[in-house]
DNA sequence: CAGCCAACATACCATGAGTATGAAGCCGGA
DNA sequence: TCCGGCTTCATACTCATGGTATGTTGGCTG
C-alpha cells in the first residue's frame, strides 16, 4: 500500500515544479529567486533543496514538464491518421500552436539552451519535439515524398525556423495574420522539397 | 585638440568591452563576474561602473562590437558585385562563416535574446545581420527572382534556420561536412522559391 | 511504543551586483 | 603658475540570493 508520506512528498514536489514553471515563465530564470518559488509553493527553501539538487535541477524539471506536454500532443498528431504528408503539415501547425504557450516558449525555446547549456538542451530535444520533426522528415523521405536531403541538418534548419517563427507570432500584435503568413511560407517551402507533381499540392494543403 | 584624458578614458572603456567579450564568450553572462572583467582590463569595478550603468549595459556594448564586426563584413558582400541572386548566396555563406566565431555565436545568437530580452534583441538585429537578410530577400523579390512572399516572416524563418544551422556546424565534430550539407539544403530551399527556369540554377549556384 | 528516518524548517555563509564616498590628476582661467 | 572644478577612477561598503549545515517533527516499522 502506498505510503501517506509519499503522497505528501510527491505533492510538494509537483507544487514546486508548478511554481517554478509559472515564475520562470513570467520573470525568467535569472529573474526569479528560489525563495520566491518556495514561497509560492507554500514551503521553504529547505524543502526545495530536499527535492532538487539546486536551481538548475529545478529548471530542468520545469523544462521536462512543459516539454512533455507539447510532446504528447504532437506525438498523437504525428502518429494519427492520414498520409505522411498530411501528418507533417498537421504536426507543423500543432507545433506552431504549442509555441504560443508562454511557458513552452520562454522555458523550452528561449532559456533552456542558455540555462542548461546547448549540448544538454539538444540532447533533451532529441527525445522530444525536435525528435518528432526529425522522424517526420525521415518518414517523408522514406515514402518518397521528399528528395533525399540530409535528415539531421534539414531537421535542425526546420526546427530553428519554426522556433523563430513561433516567437515572432507570439510577440506580434496580430498573431493570426503572422501565423497565416508563416504557414504560407512554410508550406511553400516544403512544397519546394517535394518530388511529386504540382497537381498533388491542392490535395495536400 | 583632443584631450589627453579622453584618450585614456576611451582606452579603458574599450579594454573593458574587450575583456567582457572574451569572458562572456568563455563562461557566459551569468558565469562571469564584474570583478573578473574589471581585473582582466586592469581596472576596478569603480571604473566599470563609471563607464557603464551596469552588467547589462556592458553586455550590450560587447554585443554591439561583435555584431558590428559581422555586419561590416556581410554588408560589403551584399553590396558587392554580382547579381542579387549571387550576392544572396555569397551573403549566406558569409553569415555561416561568421557564426563560426565563438564570440558572435554565444553573445549575439545565444545569450543576447535572454540577457537583453527578445524585443530589444530583435530591435538591435533589425539594424544588423537580420536586417541584411531582410533586405536581401526584399531585393530578390523586387528583381523578380523570387515569388512575392511575406518579407518579414520569410526573413525571420531564414534567420532562425541560419542561426540554428550555424550552431549545429560549430558544435559538430566535422564542421566542414555539416557546413556543406547546410549549404546544400539551403540552396535547395532557395531554389524552391525561385521563379526562373531550372536552366539558370547551374549558373547561380 | 521506541527509535529511526524521510520530509521538511531555520539559521547561517559566500559570492557577486550595485552604491556611496573618497582620492588623484587633467583642464581652463586668473 | 596656481587654483578650483570636474572627470576618471579606487575603496569600502550594503544587500540580495544561491547554497549549506543543522535542527525538528511526524509517520512507519520492528
Amino acid at each position: 500500500m502506498r505510503s501517506r508520506r509519499l503522497d505528501y512528498s510527491e505533492s510538494t514536489r509537483s507544487a514546486l515544479v508548478e511554481s517554478a514553471v509559472e515564475l520562470f515563465t513570467k520573470r525568467g530564470y535569472a529573474g526569479t529567486s528560489l525563495d520566491e518559488i518556495a514561497k509560492r509553493a507554500r514551503v521553504t527553501k529547505g524543502a526545495l533543496y530536499h527535492h532538487f539538487s539546486g536551481k538548475q535541477a529545478l529548471f530542468e524539471a520545469a523544462f521536462d514538464t512543459v516539454e512533455s506536454q507539447v510532446f504528447d500532443r504532437l506525438e498523437t498528431i504525428m502518429n494519427g491518421p492520414g498520409s505522411p504528408w498530411e501528418r507533417a503539415l498537421a504536426g507543423l501547425r500543432g507545433f506552431l500552436q504549442s509555441c504560443l504557450d508562454p511557458a513552452y516558449q520562454r522555458i523550452a525555446i528561449h532559456e533552456a539552451p542558455v540555462v542548461m547549456g546547448w549540448e544538454r538542451w539538444r540532447e533533451a530535444e532529441e527525445r522530444c519535439s525536435f525528435g518528432l520533426v526529425r522522424t517526420g522528415i525521415q518518414s517523408l523521405i522514406e515514402v518518397g515524398e521528399v528528395d533525399d536531403v540530409p535528415v539531421d541538418v534539414t531537421a535542425r534548419l526546420l526546427f530553428g525556423a519554426l522556433s523563430s517563427a513561433a516567437i515572432e507570432i507570439a510577440s506580434s500584435p496580430e498573431p493570426k495574420k503572422v501565423s497565416a503568413q508563416v504557414e504560407e511560407v512554410l508550406v511553400r517551402l516544403l512544397v519546394g522539397f517535394r518530388r511529386i507533381s504540382p497537381a498533388e499540392h491542392g490535395k495536400a494543403s
